[in-house]
RNA sequence: GCCGAAGUGGCGGAAUGGUAGACGCGCCGGUCUCAAAAACCGGUGGGAGAAUAUCCCGUGUCGGUUCGAGUCCGACCUUCGGCACCA
């Protein structure tokens, strides 16, 4: 048992209050959005969560500030949609129903009813009547009837890919099921097996998805991540001759971006995948070459590319022509070649390529230098060269700048019918097949007669049958259901197998922001004029995690609509925000095995929701994320209070006439100064700041009021427009003394406070004088001094001057209303 | 490893290239109280100094640009996020 906390006591019932405007709001609808409101739309959309069972603080901490910019934007006259909904199939509903025998919806929809009442909490502006649930066959329904239109375009098609394979499971297992290379239900080392899959045609959209101009306000690190995660390269792809062998393949297709150094090629290296390893490896070199492939294939990726690991390979016994000079180069395989990735098949340049360099040192392979570094002396090279120079050991190429050799070679490389300018791209296509059950059963049936034939529009949705049965060895339970995988060819009526792989959830998550613009609709996935309206989401924000795979997705689904008529827009979310992770009071990622996680229905029940909101908001900037702290939300409970006990003061003891006019004006300046603020730093997510501000004014007006300094007039105007600016952060309480200083309901009905500039602005200012850029006297003077007043100080200052010391003064800066630097010496 | 981001008091953090440390936590002192808590008032980067005089040092490290750098540029160190079947 750890001490016990203090904990700040709130002087009014917030919980009481909570419940009490919660059932009200809700009661009268207010936060009911309608299409055909006459204000501007704004579409203001957080990721939907996971439905895990419990709400996270990390879902408060994604959730509260979203709501109170949405509020924000409600309150500045935006008809504002702000849906909510679930991401509810997934690989975690499986596992209870492998582990515990509940079967993955009724887990499911157990933790969503949990989790909506959690939701209802932080008296959100959700409108519930739009709720997403994608578990359920009216969403689901429509995920495959976009597939069926995607293959129908083209964009859906099936080729063999890889998948971890557990050999003791004989199962799928998700990287996460992988742990230090073994399963880790059986701890049996993993392998990797081919299965014929479902993928679709993201690459055909690489380089519109590299277009970002149509986008507003994203991260530049998102950009950034995107623009590497699809990694484009122009180069030349490039045959090497294998035609001595007795095989239909002619040549080896390399790509390589490198083109000017053909002339150092000394090897070729293929993926442990690629095709041409079985067909080319000499009868000798088998045995080594296939335990290699094997071993290669229980790698992770990460571990492949590692430039750190040391490479490794087998030389094939085979050996392929560079046409540019007639040289017969080994073949090998090695796992730092990806078949995913170009042709699956590299030419080996070691002088210029730092893991060609490793390999070559390490098996014995030649290293030529044919890019010379300016001042290179024609020794050997200790490392790659990966700089530019002048070509040298090339042929006809000789002594051109390595520019100009890469124009001329892949010219010369297209005239011959070498090879061809290429562009590669390190995004793949998206492969959604998962071979799970708690997914979107993928709507194709397999027919001996027919062959692949897509389930007609009328049949859908194919249900999720829910006799499934769950074994711990993880065998698809749709596979091994008789009576759903067994149908009808939708082509000939005879027998016919349904595909039992479902889709990647990712799939949901793609287009269910238009189902909320038309949650109940029947007739579609949405009803085109409504949702068109709504769309693109105006700003979205959530975690930085789904940068490039949810966002990258999203957006290529987006353009398919678009290619086929579908929507006329180019882009799902014209802004982003990402906010951070909020850690735990030790500075640590929560987690149960740490104790450090913060239950919100604890500290809600204790405090009340608007506590934590603004907590949440006030511990940093929202895109750093931070760590929670069960002291330091006593400063804000401290400050609801002080604010409640200016809410209760009665205006009416003040005098009716100013009394003291200089100290009205500082607080007319304050409070027009704070709600500048406000109004800035929520329309950028800066809440931290934005709190801030308001627990100056309000320490402000405690000592205005303590002062009695004010007359009722301003008093009440300043409480006004303080209650205003909490409402979107802190939406239940500041309802509640809106109410309770007469003020009609509602509160969050009204429009946000607008600033007086000339109210703002004025006051005294410290005039900063620095000698040499280091500060040695301040005066204080009203705003808007002038320059020569400003440099009479200087010349006024005995600081100044001992710090000038007779010296001669070459330069004088004045900033206004800021500094006067005087530059001496 | 690759890609991306972040380093400021005891702590969370603030700061259009212009007073470093707003606001808050914690701590110290005071008021109130039999006492404590709460509340309220005051103080609080480090060093020298009797000092609320004055001076020096200080935003991860090293270097650069500038009248002036937490902020811009270069290199390095450390920590965190993503890496395609967790979502």
């Amino acid at each position: 048992m750890t001490t016990a906390q203090r904990q700040v006591e709130l002087r009014f019932d917030a919980v009481k209050i909570d419940r009490k405007w919660q059932e009200r709001w809700e009661r009268d609808g207010i936060y009911r959005v309608e299409d055909d409101d006459p204000r501007p739309k704004w579409f203001e959309m957080t990721m939907y969560p996971y439905p895990s069972g419990d709400l996270h603080i990390g879902h408060w901490y994604a959730m509260a500030p979203s709501d109170a910019h949405a509020r924000f934007r409600r309150m500045q006259g935006y008809n504002v949609l702000h849906p909510i909904g679930f991401d509810a199939f997934g690989l975690p509903a499986e596992n209870a129903a492998i582990s515990r025998g509940i079967h993955p919806y009724e887990w499911t929809m157990a933790n969503v009813d949990n989790m909506r009442r959690q939701l209802r909490s932080l008296g959100a502006v959700y409108d519930w009547d739009r709720e997403v649930v994608c578990c359920l066959p009216e969403y689901y329904r429509w995920n495959q009837w976009f597939f069926i239109k995607l293959y129908e375009q083209g964009l859906a098609y099936r080729a063999k890919a890889p998948v971890v394979w557990c050999p003791s499971c004989q199962t799928v297992l998700a990287n996460e099921q992988v742990l230090n290379g073994e399963c880790e239900r059986c701890e049996t080392p993993i392998t990797r097996r081919d299965f014929e899959q479902w993928f679709f045609r993201i690459t055909d959209y690489a380089d519109e998805l590299l277009d970002f101009d149509t986008l507003e306000e994203w991260p530049e690190k998102i950009l950034t991540m995107q623009r590497n995660w699809i990694g484009r390269s122009e180069g030349v792809d490039i045959g090497f001759d294998i035609s001595d062998y007795n095989i239909e393949e002619r040549e080896i297709r390399t790509f390589t971006t490198r083109i000017d150094t053909i002339f150092g090629v000394t090897f070729l290296v293929l993926a442990p995948e690629h095709p041409l390893v079985s067909k080319l490896t000499s009868e000798n070199r088998r045995a080594d070459v296939e335990a290699y492939v094997d071993q290669a294939r229980a790698a992770s990726e990460i571990d492949r590319l590692s430039a750190e690991r040391e490479k490794t390979g087998v030389f094939i016994g085979a050996y392929a022509r560079n046409r540019l000079n007639n040289e017969k180069v080994p073949i090998y395989v090695a796992d730092y070649v990806l078949t995913t990735y170009g042709t699956g098949a590299v030419m080996g340049v070691p002088a210029h390529d730092h893991r060609d360099y490793d390999f070559a040192r390490k098996y014995r392979l030649p290293i030529r230098t044919v890019i010379a570094p300016i001042t290179w002396d024609g020794s050997e090279l200790g490392e790659a060269f990966i700089g530019d120079g002048f070509m040298t050991n090339s042929g006809a190429y000789e002594g051109m700048t390595n520019e100009e050799g890469m124009e001329a070679i892949a010219k010369d490389v297209e005239r011959r019918g070498w090879g061809h300018r290429a562009v590669t791209y390190r995004l793949r296509d998206w492969l959604i097949s998962r071979q799970r059950y708690w997914g979107t059963p993928i709507p194709m049936v397999y027919c001996d007669e027919c062959g692949v034939q897509p389930v007609p529009e009328a049949d859908l949705p194919v249900l999720l049958p829910e006799d499934a049965e769950f074994r711990p060895t993880g065998e698809s339970p749709l596979a091994i259901n008789d009576t759903f995988v067994n149908t009808e060819c939708p082509n000939c009526g005879g027998p016919g197998r349904r595909e039992t792989d479902t889709m990647d959830t990712f799939m949901d998550s793609s287009w269910y922001m238009l189902r909320y613009c038309t949650p109940q609709y029947s007739g579609g996935p949405y009803e085109p004029s409504v949702t068109g309206d709504w769309m693109p989401v105006q700003q979205y924000t959530g975690g930085a995690e789904h940068a490039v795979m949810h966002l990258l997705y999203s957006r290529f689904f987006i353009k398919s609509l678009r290619d086929m008529g579908m929507l006329n827009i180019d882009e799902p979310f014209l802004r982003l925000f990402n906010q951070g992770v909020i850690l735990g009071s030790d500075h640590e990622k929560m987690s149960k095995s740490r104790g450090n996680v913060v239950n919100p229905d604890d500290v809600v029940g204790q405090v009340g929701a608007d506590a934590v909101r603004c907590f949440l908001m006030f511990i940093g900037p929202w895109d750093q994320g931070g760590p929670w702290s069960d002291e330091g939300i006593n400063g804000v409970v401290r400050w609801l209070n002080r604010a409640w006990s200016l809410v209760e003061h009665d205006a009416a003891q003040l005098d009716d006439s100013p009394s003291e006019p200089t100290a009205v004006r500082d607080t007319q300046r304050v409070l027009h100064q704070t709600i500048r603020k406000c109004y800035e730093d929520l329309d950028r997510f800066k809440f931290n700041t934005t709190i801030a501000a308001l627990m100056e004014l309000v320490n402000h007006l405690s000592q205005a009021w303590n002062d009695q300094s004010v007359d009722s007039a301003t008093w009440r105007d300043c409480i006004e427009k303080f209650l205003l600016m909490l409402a979107p952060i802190a939406p239940h309480v500041a309802e509640e003394w809106w109410e309770r200083t007469g003020r009609g309901y509602s509160i969050h009905q009204q429009p946000f406070p607008t600033w007086d500039e000339e109210l703002a602005a004025g006051g005294m200012i410290t005039l900063v004088l620095q000698v040499n850029g280091r500060v040695r006297d301040r005066v204080v003077v009203a705003s808007g001094v002038t320059e020569e007043d400003a440099k009479w100080y200087v010349d006024n200052s005995s600081r100044v001057q001992s710090h000038i010391d007779g010296k001669p003064v070459r330069n004088v800066v004045y900033v206004p209303d800021r500094l006067v630097n005087v530059v001496v010496g």
